[in-house]
DNA sequence: ACCTGAACACCGTTCAAGT
DNA sequence: ACCTGAACACCGTTCAAGT
């Protein structure tokens, strides 16, 4: 009659509920069944407590998406090599991002929507900005890097899970759809209409990132790179 | 007692409800109380008709949610001066989108967050597609150039209106808010504090972009730029 | 300090009924 | 073809009551 944990005494069935316990719930959740099926009463069931428990440990569910934001965020591993050269350290960085946005992609909505404040989401920008100023760059221009970078970063991702389903209905049947297009309008679509069809995610964002840190190579510098 | 509108035989009062109304009717909900505050009898309120009724014209939320979407990105001016250097022709192209999510700031969750499948959101590929021809690019880096550019235009703004707020805390009342971070993890976001405070997004937005369009020039091309 | 059930004011959507 | 009210199954959150 043991189960596997050692239940001797069997003091709680049930480990204490915390809002970590909580945001994770909600996370496991969204990423199972879409960020509409999230509700404060489903998460509730999920964990096997009553709706209003969950308030003792967060205010309200705005509050929770932004658990759900943080946690996502600070799930950013920021590996670094400091004796690699700047353009594969700022590489890496971004691609951190990337990273973790396959891993939650359906938390990536809330991550892009929500705002949060917690000290986390100053990691990345931190490493950015000194990431900048290794490669040389004054203050000035190292926020505004750090800004073009995280653009990219967040749109790169935008781009492949939502709004480049824009192209949506090119995406799941292309020839059907393609006849569809009024030639004289779409013309370059209509071309290169097996190109837009073909996915190659990873290839996108890299050669993206290319033109980005390439031409961080070619921004004059106030100091030589270190 | 006559009105200024042309009240002879006063056949209806209202227009007739339409697709284009109840849209247009969401629209102006979410610009004024956010897009939480969107709901099928809310807008039906708006209209002065039944809940019900908004169904004859749109199957559901997520639909109106679409058009919502759709109406925005459609609004985009694509304006071109064909001779003009390809160069300044694409910064015209993304900083369209800049424009329009100026217009709607509040509806942009939804643009950045729904997925639809109209033509309109061709419009802008199409433009980036020509231009890239236009610059001397092979097809399958016009399309990579393309998804660069959306990459930055959905992620400049993506920062700028809510994302960016990550650094949240920092603006609010930045001297206070500085002092509680740790000098020891966040030494460059201290040090740069005040450039961080700073705002001039136009200012950013332009940095990126140039970046951008500068790595495109560098950029080994099939055919020498018309 | 934490948990809970009942209640309230909202949702989106189905259905059956009207014109 | 379009409109409508009632009803259903859900929401988030307040409140008062428990331990």
């Amino acid at each position: 009659m043991s189960s596997g944990t050692p239940g001797r005494d069997a003091p709680e069935r049930r480990p204490a509920l915390t809002r970590g316990r909580i945001v994770r719930a909600a996370i496991g959740l969204i990423e199972r069944e879409g960020a509409d099926a999230l509700s404060m009463r489903r998460v509730a069931a999920e964990l096997g407590v009553a709706v209003m428990s969950l308030y003792n440990h967060v205010p309200n569910k705005g509050a929770l998406l932004e658990g759900v934001a943080e946690h996502v965020v600070s799930g950013m591993e920021l590996q670094d090599d400091p004796s690699a050269p700047w353009q594969e350290r700022v590489r890496a960085l971004v691609r951190a991002f990337r990273t973790v946005a396959h891993e939650y992609p359906r938390c990536m909505t809330i991550v892009l929507t929500r705002r949060f404040d917690t000290t986390v989401g100053l990691r990345p920008a931190e490493r950015a900005l000194a990431l900048a100023e290794a490669a040389g760059f004054d203050g000035v221009t190292a926020v505004r890097i750090m800004r073009a970078l995280m653009a990219y970063a967040l749109g790169a991702q935008m781009r492949e899970i939502g709004f480049g389903k824009m192209l949506h209905h090119l995406d799941t049947s292309p020839a059907e759809n393609f006849a569809k297009l009024d030639a004289a309008t779409f013309p370059h679509v209509i071309a290169l209409g097996p190109e837009l069809a073909r996915h190659d995610p990873e290839a996108d964002f890299e050669f993206g990132l290319d033109l980005l840190v390439g031409a961080l190579e070619a921004l004059p510098r106030a100091r030589s790179a270190r």
